[in-house]
DNA sequence: GTAATACGATTACGGGTGTAGTCCATTCTT
DNA sequence: AAGAATGGACTACACCCGTAATCGTATTAC
C-alpha cells in the first residue's frame, strides 16, 4: 500500500487523466520526468500489482485508471507526514512553511477562509 | 542527505539530548520503538555517515551530537513534501488535515494567530 | 585474573526503489 | 511482405532501509 515519490509522479496522471495508455503517461511527464517509456511502464506495473490503478483492456494496449482516491490519499499523507516530522502538529508545520519558503497572499487568504469555516 | 524515517526518529532524539551515547538513545527510544542497541547503533552510524550527526570521543565510547539543525531540516522536508504530494501548495494540505484527522481547537488558534502575523 | 559485558567496526540479508533491458508477439510503414 | 516500432511480461541490478549478527578489543564484576 505504500506508494514511492516516483509512483506518485504516475498516479498523479492517472488522476489528471484517468484512462490514459503507458505511452500517453509517459508523454504527459516528459516535461518534468527524464524517463524511459520502459521506466514509466515499470513505475505504472507496480502501481497496479499494489492495487492502486487497475488496467482496461484497449486491443492491444491497456488503458490505465487510479484504483485509489486522490482526497483520501492526500489526506492520509499528510496525516503520516506529520505525525512523521512534526509529532502530529499541524500548526508548527504551517509555521515551518511560511518561515522556509512564504506562503503567497493567496495562501494565507485562502487558509484564513479555511480557518473561518472550520470555526462553525 | 536523505534521512530515513528510522534514522529521523533517532535524530529527534540528538536533537533533544545533544551529546549522548548509543546506549542512552536506546533507552531513550525504548518506550516507542521495540528495537536492540544494534539497530540503534547501525543508525546512529548510518547519521554520521551522511553527515547529519557527529561524534566526539569519550573514552571507549562516543557522544552523539546532531549536525544538522532541526529548524532547517523540518522546514526543508515540510516544503519537499507539499511539491511532491501537493504541487508546492501549502493551503491543500491545510485543509486536507483539517477533513482528515480534525485540527484542534489549539491548532485552529495557533494557525489563525501565526495568519495575523503574516499578514503584517 | 578470568568471565561476562559493552563498544565500535564490519558484515548480512531480504525487500523496496529508481531506472531500465530483454523477449516475444503484433501492428504499422513503406 | 519485410523491417521497424510498439505493447506487455519478465528480468536486472545497484543502492537504500529496516533490522540486526559477528568480531575483536576493552572494561567491569566478581
Amino acid at each position: 500500500m505504500k506508494i514511492s515519490a516516483a509512483e506518485l509522479e504516475v498516479l498523479s496522471i492517472l488522476w489528471e487523466k484517468p484512462g490514459i495508455a503507458a505511452s500517453d503517461v509517459h508523454e504527459a511527464l516528459a516535461n518534468d520526468k527524464d524517463w524511459t517509456s520502459r521506466t514509466v511502464k515499470t513505475l505504472l506495473s507496480r502501481l497496479v500489482e499494489k492495487g492502486a490503478a487497475i488496467t482496461q483492456e484497449d486491443g492491444r494496449r491497456y488503458l490505465y485508471f487510479p484504483a485509489i482516491d486522490e482526497e483520501s490519499y492526500k489526506a492520509k499523507a499528510a496525516g503520516q507526514f506529520i505525525d512523521r516530522v512534526f509529532s502530529g502538529r499541524a500548526a508548527p508545520l504551517v509555521a515551518y512553511l511560511a518561515d522556509s519558503r512564504g506562503l503567497t497572499p493567496q495562501d494565507i487568504e485562502e487558509l484564513e477562509k479555511l480557518l473561518g469555516d472550520l470555526k462553525k
